[in-house]
DNA sequence: AAACTAGTAGCACGATCGTTCGTATTGTTT
DNA sequence: AAACAATACGAACGATCGTGCTACTAGTTT
């Protein structure tokens, strides 16, 4: 048994999280495929076929890329939403304010490269379709749990104000998209107006534990 | 003057239009940035400089591919709406339908396009926002004909809607979505049930307009 | 101290990218 | 007929792509 960590480990996820850090934003930017392990390598003044060794292949750079993604989201969306006392309407909000925000550059990272792969299929689609399909289900579970009628089709006119929202901004640098989001969800979604309780049980179910396997 | 068309332009115009509608096929499905000279030419059946000199440049090549997308809606979906009695609903289950029955393969092009460029600056990204942006005010002004009260929210609403349905279309394979679209907006767009008018005064304004000086 | 392991770098490979050049072909104009 | 214009091709360029191989360093285990 070990009591202290393995030091070439940490460097190795270290470099790892530099890696994906950066590999975020650019596939945010402009997409999963124009992530090229040698502008990585170059960005960061690594070498090229270091970068490389440390995930194995292209494409398991770009599921690590998407996995880490989907943490930042779920770190900082999903969990304090689920910790709220509204949390459908906190979701919204934190998710609204999450793209608002550019946590990533190009705004929501699943909106850039969800055009790029729902056409060719592979475990980057794959992964991809599996997180959206998280979101619908977790926002269709939260209506019902508020007692909204037809979650499923609520959750899906969600999706989309949150979606059309993020494009919007990113396409016409124009942040009042945000706001007419706000406007069409605040018209579906009850919303407590006094009522301040920022403490509650963290009850984390199926949604906190995604993709933790690559990094 | 000539009375006849030049040979040599028309067997150009026939081989643009060859690639251009390859073109549009692959960006809708892997995006603009996929869609390389080499790989065109070789689908086609063509020599790699060849294609090139047909447009000058990647760039224009994809300026060209956009353009054919816009004029391909225009003709097939808002043309018709604008030439129906209730073009508001019209022009929505046609743009559904035009999505849904893949007159490009990724579905639609602009949304497979968007992301992609919405993050870099140049002329490829103004045409694709120009686009967006014609689409907006087309909906906002059919909306406001129609009476609708906040056509511009409305205008937003409806555009998400649609959107939401493509993606969803194309990432889960999900036919429904197209549904949930239509419920939804029929909640929000007053629907036509027995009139049948398919005879109108096609009065084309500036949306008709779009496009053309490139091919 | 020796054996082993994980991260990192350098170099080279085949393939593909956008682009350029020279040239042949075909159609139009004079 | 000659001069010109547009399409089309083949070959090659420099750059970049993902990947494989070798060697070196640093940290762990025996």
């Amino acid at each position: 048994m070990r009591v202290t960590r393995d030091g070439r480990l940490e460097r190795g996820e270290q470099s790892r999280r530099l890696i994906l850090r950066r590999a975020a934003e650019i596939a945010s930017a402009e997409g999963l495929e124009s992530l090229s392990i040698g502008r990585l390598a170059g960005e960061l003044g690594l070498s090229k076929s270091g970068v490389f060794a440390l995930f194995g292949s292209k494409e398991d750079l770009q599921l690590a890329t998407v996995a880490l993604a989907q943490q930042s989201v779920v770190d900082e969306v999903v969990r304090p939403a689920l910790a709220s006392a509204d949390p459908l309407w906190t979701l919204c909000e934190g998710w609204l304010s999450y793209s608002e925000r550019r946590v990533f550059p190009g705004g929501c990272f699943f909106a850039s490269v969800r055009p790029e792969f729902d056409g060719r299929p592979g475990r980057v689609r794959d992964a991809i379709a599996e997180a959206g399909r998280k979101q619908l289900s977790l926002i269709a579970r939260l209506a019902r749990d508020a007692g909204l009628p037809d979650p499923e089709q609520l959750a899906f006119e969600v999706v989309a104000l949150l979606d059309a929202a993020n494009a919007a901004s990113a396409l016409y640098d124009d942040a009042s998209a945000y706001d007419r989001a706000r406007v069409a969800l605040r018209a579906r979604i009850a919303m407590p107006t006094g009522t301040l309780s920022s403490v509650a049980t963290p009850n984390d179910t199926s949604i906190a534990s995604a993709g933790s396997s690559t990094i």
